[in-house]
DNA sequence: GTCTATAACTTGATAGAC
DNA sequence: GTCTATCAAGTTATAGAC
C-alpha cells in the first residue's frame, strides 16, 4: 500500500515540472504522463492547474512565516536571529529545493485572490526582517546603510542554492551555512 | 521622424513584455498591441518570437563577457577587479533592468542551437570570476573557504537590484554600488 | 509593410461510458 | 477513478490582397 496518495503524488510531480520548466511551460497533459494517468483523470484529484501552484506556494510561504513566529518568541539577540534566519533559509533551500524554486521563481503566476493573500504573507515575513536589520543599524551593531539595500542583499545571499545544488554536485549543507551566514554577517556587521 | 525603427520598438517592448509576464505568458498579440500592429504583421519585422528571445539574451551576455576582457587586461588587482565587476553588474540592473531581467530570468526558454551557445558564454564569464575568487583564496586576500560558495554568494548580490528598483522606489545608483559593494567585500576579504 | 483570413496545433478543462 | 472523445479558446506563423 503506498504511503503517499496519489493527490500528493500529482502535486509533488507538479512542482518538480514548475520547477524544471516553469508553470506556463508545463502542461496538464506533461504532468499526466509524470504520474501514469491521461490529462483529463487528474480532474478527479484537483480542480485546477492553478490550484496546484496555489497550494505549493501558499504552503512554501507559511512555512517561513511560521518559523519566523518561533524565532522570534524564542530568540531576542539580533545577530541571533538574523542567523537563523540565514541557517533556515539554507536548509529549506537544501531540502527542499523543488518547492523553494516554485515558491521563489513561480509564484508571479498565481492568480487572485491567491495572488494578494501570497503578497500579503510574504510581505509581513519580509517587513519583520527589514525591521530587524534597521534595528541593528539604529543599535550600532550593523553597519551605518541604507536598511532596505542590506536586507535585499541579506535575502538575496541563498537565492542561488536551489538553483544550482542540483544531483552530482551537492555541497555539503552544514558547509553552506556555515560559509554563507559568515560572509553575509561579516558584510553587515560593524 | 524616427530615431529608433520599428524593428527596435518591437525588441523593446518584447522585452518589457518578457520582463513583467515572462517569455511563456507573453503572446505575439499582445507585442503587436503594445506596438500598435496586428500580430501578423510583427512578421515583417522579426521571424519568430524565439528570435526575440535570442537577441536579448545573447547582446546581454556578451555586453558582460566584453566588460570582462576589458577589466582584466587594464586591471590585475585582485580587488580592484572584484570591486570593478561589482559595480559593473549593478550599473547594468539600474541602467538597463528590462534586459538585465530577461537575461537573468528568461534565458532558459531559448532554444537549440542559441541555449547551448548562449549557457557557453556564460559559463566562460562565470569560471574567470571563479578563477579569480580562487586565486583570491590561495594568496590569501580573501576568507579560506570553497571558492564555489563565494562566488555563487557573490554573483547572487546584485540578482535582487532589477526586480526591487522599479518606478517608484528608486534607489540612488551611487549608493547601490557602494553599499553593495562593500557588504559582499568585507564579508568575503579576510 | 500592414492588413484579414486562416492553417495547424496546443492549451485547460468537461462529459459521459465503464 | 480512469478512460476516450471533445470543446472552446488560445497559440505561432503563413498566404495573399492592397
Amino acid at each position: 500500500m503506498a504511503r503517499i496518495s496519489k493527490k500528493d503524488k500529482i502535486f509533488q510531480a507538479a512542482a518538480r515540472l514548475f520547477k524544471e520548466f516553469g508553470y506556463q511551460a508545463t502542461s496538464m497533459r506533461q504532468l499526466a504522463k509524470e504520474v501514469g494517468l491521461e490529462a483529463s483523470s487528474l480532474y478527479s484529484h484537483i480542480s485546477s492547474k492553478q490550484e496546484l501552484l496555489a497550494q505549493i506556494c501558499m504552503s512554501e510561504a507559511n512555512k517561513y512565516l511560521e518559523h519566523m513566529n518561533k524565532v522570534m518568541k524564542e530568540e531576542n539577540d539580533l545577530l541571533e536571529i538574523l542567523k537563523n534566519m540565514s541557517y533556515f533559509h539554507i536548509e529549506v533551500a537544501v531540502e527542499d529545493p523543488v518547492s523553494a524554486t516554485v515558491f521563489s521563481d513561480e509564484w508571479r503566476y498565481l492568480e487572485e485572490p491567491t495572488l494578494t493573500e501570497f503578497r500579503n504573507i510574504r510581505k509581513e515575513y519580509e517587513s519583520r526582517i527589514l525591521h530587524i536589520i534597521a534595528r541593528g543599524v539604529n543599535e550600532e551593531v550593523l553597519i551605518d546603510r541604507d536598511p532596505s539595500i542590506l536586507f535585499q542583499t541579506f535575502l538575496s545571499s541563498f537565492k542561488w542554492i536551489y538553483i544550482y545544488n542540483r544531483p552530482g554536485r551537492e555541497l555539503d549543507k552544514e558547509v553552506l551555512k556555515v560559509t554563507i551566514t559568515e560572509v553575509i554577517l561579516r558584510g553587515m556587521v560593524k
